[in-house]
DNA sequence: TCCACGGGCATTTTT
DNA sequence: TGCCCGTGGA
C-alpha cells in the first residue's frame, strides 16, 4: 500500500528518518538509488515536504538525470521544483544569481581544464619562465589542490622555492580569471563557498529554501564540496548523505574519505543506516569482494549478502603474456555468447587505459565487436571548442582567451605581431581584447592589413551579438558558418574534416535539444550547461558489443559477466600506489571491480607483460591471494578456438589480396593485408564505411564474392 | 602553413 | 613501445 512497503528493512529505515542527519552506507548493488528516490518521494507524499525544499547533489549529470526521472515517475510533474544536480551545476545556479557580491559579472563563463591550462601557459610565458621547466600542468594541479582545500592565493603560504612560484602563478591566475570573467571548475565550488561564507543573507536565503539536502556518493566529496554542503544545510540539520566508504576511489583527485568517516562528528546526532543486502551478485562474488576489502583498515565496516544463492566459482587464469591473456578473454566471451549471452552482457575491466590495446586487438581478431569507454570527449574536440569559443566571446566579451583562440581561426590576417600589439593596447587601456579590436584604429604599430582585419573581426563579433532573438540552434549554425569554420573544413575534403563537420552538426542538434528541453534560447545557460556536461553521460545503448573500460569508469555499472585483467603486482595494485602508500585505495578499486559482476567473474593476469617497451615478470596480485581459495577455480584454456567454432583450416585457403569478401557483421569489404598461415592467418579488411579491421580468418566467417558460399 | 621529426612522457577522470 | 606536443624546416 505504501511506497515504502517495496523496500527492505534498512532501506525503509533510511527513508523514515527524515529529521536530522542520516548517513546511509550503501554497499555496492544494495539499491541505493531506489532508496534515495523513495525517500524523496516519501517526504513529498507523506511528510508535507514541498519539492522546492529539496536539494540533491550528485557527481555526474547522468546520476542527476536518472534520479530526476525516477522521482518524477513517483511524484509527478511537481518534481521539477527540486534542485537535483551535480555540485558544479548547483554552484553555477547559485553563482549566476549572486556572483556580483564577489565582484564578478553574472555573465561569467566556465573554463574547462584545457582552457585553464592555456591560461596558465600564457601566465608562465608572461613571467618569462621556461615552460619546459615549469609546465602549466604542474601549476594546474597545485592550484586545483589548493582550491579543493579551500585555500585562496592570499592564504597560500609555502616558502619553498617551488611553493613561492606556485603562489606567484596562483595569484596571477586568479586575477586573470576575474578579468576574463571566467571561473574554472574548482572555482565554481570555491566561489560558492566564499559567497555562502561571507554573505549571510545569501546563506540564509538558501538555507530557508532548502530544508532537505541530500548528497549522493558522499565518499567522493572533497573539502570544498563538504563546506558547500555544510553551508547549505540549515539549523535543522536535515542532511542525508549516501555513500560507500569501500568504494572511495577518487582520493587522488581530492576526494577526502574523512568526510564520510567523520560524518557523525560533523553532524552530531547522526544516525547511520547500513544497506548490506545486495541485489546484484551471487554470494560467491560477494564473498570474494568482502574478503578482499576486509584487508583495509580505514573503513566503517559492512558485509554484503544476497538471497541469490551461491552461484558459480570465480575463474582464475594466468596467461604467459598479455596477448594470451587478451586471447583468453576473447575465448571466454566467444563461449559465453554460444551459451546465449549477449556481447553487451560482457565487460572487460582493467586498471590502466594502456591495457586496452591487447584486448582490442584480441577482440578485433576474433571478430568480436567491442566498445571502448573513455577517450576524447565530445565537448573537448577541437572543432567543437572552436565554435564554442566564438559563442563564449559573444556571450562574454571579456573572455580574451576564447577570443585569442579564434582570432585567427580561420585565418584572417591577424598575425603574431598584430596580436601582441592588440594585447598590449588592451592592457594599457584596460580594455578587453574584443574592445581593442574595435578600436584597432588607435592601436599603434598595426599594419594596414591587420588594422582592417581587426575591424572586420570586431564587426563579425558584433553581428553575432546582434542575433539574440533567434533560436539557439540557428545562432550556433550561423556562427559556425559565418566564422568560416565550416567552409574551412569543407575545403579540406578529408575523412577527418568530414568527422569534424559532423561533430559541429551534432553541436547544432545539441543546441536544438537544449532549447527544446530547457525551454530557453539563452546562450549563457547553454554554455553553462555545455561546460558541465560530458558525452559519456549521453552514451546510448545502441550498437551492442563487449564493454572495454577502466575499473574507474565501471563504477556504478553492472554486467552479467565480468573479466578483470592485469591482476599483477605493479599493475593492479599499481606500482605507484605502493610508493605512495595508497594500496588501500587500490583495494577498494578491486572491490569495485569484483562487485560489477552479477553472475560470472573471471580474473586474469599474465606472467610477463610488456609495458613502456620493457618486458617484466610480475607476480600475481595480492588481491587474488586475498580471495579464499574455495571461491576460485583455475581457468583452463578453453577448447582451441577453431574447434570451438567448427571452422576448419582449409577454409582459410583461397583468400587473396584485393579480394572482395563479406563479413557477417561489417558487410562487404576488400582484403588489404594477409598475415600468417593456416590457423593463424590474419586477414585485414577495409570496409567502404572507412573502417579497417583485422580478423583471424578462421573466426571471421567470411563469404567470398564469386561463389556466395561460406568460404574463407 | 603544413608536415615531419624527435623528445619526453607514460595511473585512475568528472566537472 | 606508442602517443602527443612542440619545433623547425621547406
Amino acid at each position: 500500500m505504501s511506497l515504502l512497503d517495496e523496500l527492505n528493512e534498512p532501506q525503509r529505515q533510511a527513508c523514515l528518518v527524515t529529521d536530522g542527519p542520516v548517513l546511509v552506507l550503501a554497499g555496492a548493488g544494495s539499491g541505493k538509488t531506489r532508496t534515495l528516490t523513495y525517500r524523496i518521494a516519501h517526504q513529498i507524499q507523506s511528510c508535507g515536504v514541498h519539492p522546492g525544499q529539496i536539494l540533491a547533489f550528485t557527481f555526474t549529470n547522468k546520476a542527476a538525470r536518472e534520479m530526476k526521472n525516477r522521482i518524477s515517475a513517483l511524484v509527478g510533474p511537481d518534481s521539477r521544483f527540486m534542485w537535483i544536480g551535480t555540485f558544479h551545476s548547483v554552484a553555477v545556479r547559485i553563482l549566476r544569481e549572486n556572483i556580483r557580491h564577489l565582484g564578478y559579472d553574472d555573465r561569467f563563463v566556465v573554463y574547462d581544464t584545457d582552457d585553464s591550462k592555456a591560461l596558465l601557459k600564457d601566465i608562465v610565458r608572461e613571467l618569462n619562465w621556461d615552460d619546459k621547466e615549469w609546465p602549466p600542468s604542474l601549476f594546474q594541479n597545485a592550484i586545483s589542490r589548493a582550491k579543493n582545500r579551500f585555500q585562496s592565493p592570499a592564504q597560500w603560504d609555502d616558502p619553498s622555492f617551488f611553493g613561492e612560484r606556485v603562489g606567484e602563478v596562483y595569484r596571477r591566475y586568479q586575477k586573470r580569471l576575474k578579468d576574463l570573467n571566467a571561473l574554472d571548475f574548482d572555482d565554481l565550488i570555491f566561489q560558492t563557498v566564499s559567497l555562502l561564507e561571507t554573505r549571510q543573507e545569501v546563506r540564509d536565503h538558501y538555507q530557508r529554501r532548502f530544508r532537505h539536502v541530500l548528497v549522493d556518493e558522499y565518499q567522493d566529496t572533497n573539502l570544498a564540496q563538504y563546506q558547500m554542503v555544510r553551508h547549505l544545510v540549515g539549523p535543522e540539520g536535515n542532511i542525508c548523505a549516501v555513500g560507500d566508504d569501500d568504494q572511495s576511489i577518487y582520493g587522488w583527485r581530492g576526494a577526502d574519505m574523512r568526510n564520510i568517516l567523520e560524518f557523525q562528528r560533523d553532524f552530531p546526532g547522526a544516525q547511520i543506516v547500513r544497506l548490506e543486502e545486495n541485489y546484484r551478485s551471487t554470494q560467491v562474488i560477494l564473498d570474494a569482494a568482502n574478503a578482499v576489502v576486509k584487508h583495509n583498515h580505514e573503513r566503517l565496516g559492512k558485509e554484503l549478502w544476497t538471497r541469490k544463492g551461491e552461484g558459480d566459482q570465480i575463474r582464475l587464469y594466468r596467461a604467459p603474456d598479455e596477448e594470451s591473456e587478451a586471447w583468453y578473454a576473447a575465448e571466454v566471451i566467444h563461449e559465453a555468447v554460444r551459451r546465449g549471452r549477449r556481447l553487451s552482457d560482457c565487460a572487460i575491466l582493467y586498471r590502466t587505459n594502456a591495457q586496452s590495446r591487447a584486448f582490442e586487438m584480441a577482440m578485433a581478431r576474433a571478430g568480436i565487436t567491442y566498445r571502448l569507454v573513455g577517450g576524447k570527449r565530445f565537448y573537448e574536440r577541437k572543432e567543437v571548442k572552436d565554435v564554442l569559443a566564438y559563442l563564449r566571446v559573444v556571450f562574454n566579451p571579456s573572455d580574451d582567451m576564447s577570443l585569442l583562440r579564434v582570432i585567427n581561426y580561420p585565418r584572417r590576417g591577424i598575425g603574431d605581431v598584430a596580436q601582441r600589439r592588440l594585447r598590449e593596447f588592451a592592457q594599457e587601456q584596460n580594455l578587453s581584447l574584443a574592445e581593442a579590436l574595435q578600436q584597432a584604429d588607435a592601436v599603434e604599430g598595426l599594419s594596414a592589413q591587420a588594422r582592417r582585419a581587426s575591424q572586420d573581426m570586431a564587426e563579425l563579433l558584433g553581428r553575432f551579438r546582434g542575433q539574440e532573438g533567434e533560436s539557439l540552434a540557428d545562432r550556433v549554425r550561423h556562427i559556425a558558418e559565418a566564422s568560416g569554420i565550416m567552409m574551412q573544413l569543407r575545403q579540406e575534403r578529408t575523412r577527418e574534416a568530414d568527422d569534424r563537420l559532423e561533430n559541429i552538426g551534432e553541436l547544432i542538434s545539441e543546441a536544438k535539444r537544449f532549447e527544446d528541453e530547457q525551454g530557453t534560447p539563452d546562450l549563457g545557460e547553454f554554455l553553462g550547461w555545455v561546460s558541465l556536461v560530458s558525452d559519456w553521460d549521453e552514451t546510448d545503448e545502441d550498437g551492442g558489443g563487449v564493454w572495454l573500460m577502466t575499473v574507474h569508469s565501471a563504477k556504478g555499472l553492472e554486467f552479467p559477466l565480468v573479466i578483470v585483467g592485469g591482476l599483477e603486482e605493479g599493475v593492479f595494485p599499481h606500482a605507484r600506489s605502493m610508493d605512495e602508500g595508497t594500496v588501500e585505495e587500490e583495494r577498494r578499486l578491486m572491490y569495485v571491480a569484483v562487485t560489477r559482476a552479477e553472475e560470472e567473474l573471471y580474473l586474469t593476469n599474465a606472467e610477463t607483460r610488456t609495458m613502456l617497451g620493457r618486458t617484466t615478470a610480475n607476480p600475481a596480485s595480492r588481491f587474488i591471494k586475498e580471495i579464499p581459495e574455495s571461491l576460485i577455480s583455475r581457468g583452463q584454456r578453453l577448447a582451441a578456438p577453431d574447434r570451438a567454432t567448427g571452422a576448419a583450416s582449409h577454409r582459410v585457403e583461397g583468400l587473396e589480396l584485393g579480394q572482395k569478401v563479406r563479413h557477417p557483421r561489417f558487410g562487404w569489404g576488400t582484403i588489404v593485408a594477409l598475415r600468417g598461415e593456416g590457423d593463424d592467418t590474419e586477414v585485414t579488411i577495409a570496409f567502404p564505411g572507412g573502417g579497417v579491421r583485422s580478423f583471424l580468418a578462421k573466426f571471421a566467417q567470411l563469404t567470398r564474392e564469386e561463389t556466395g558460399l561460406s568460404g574463407a
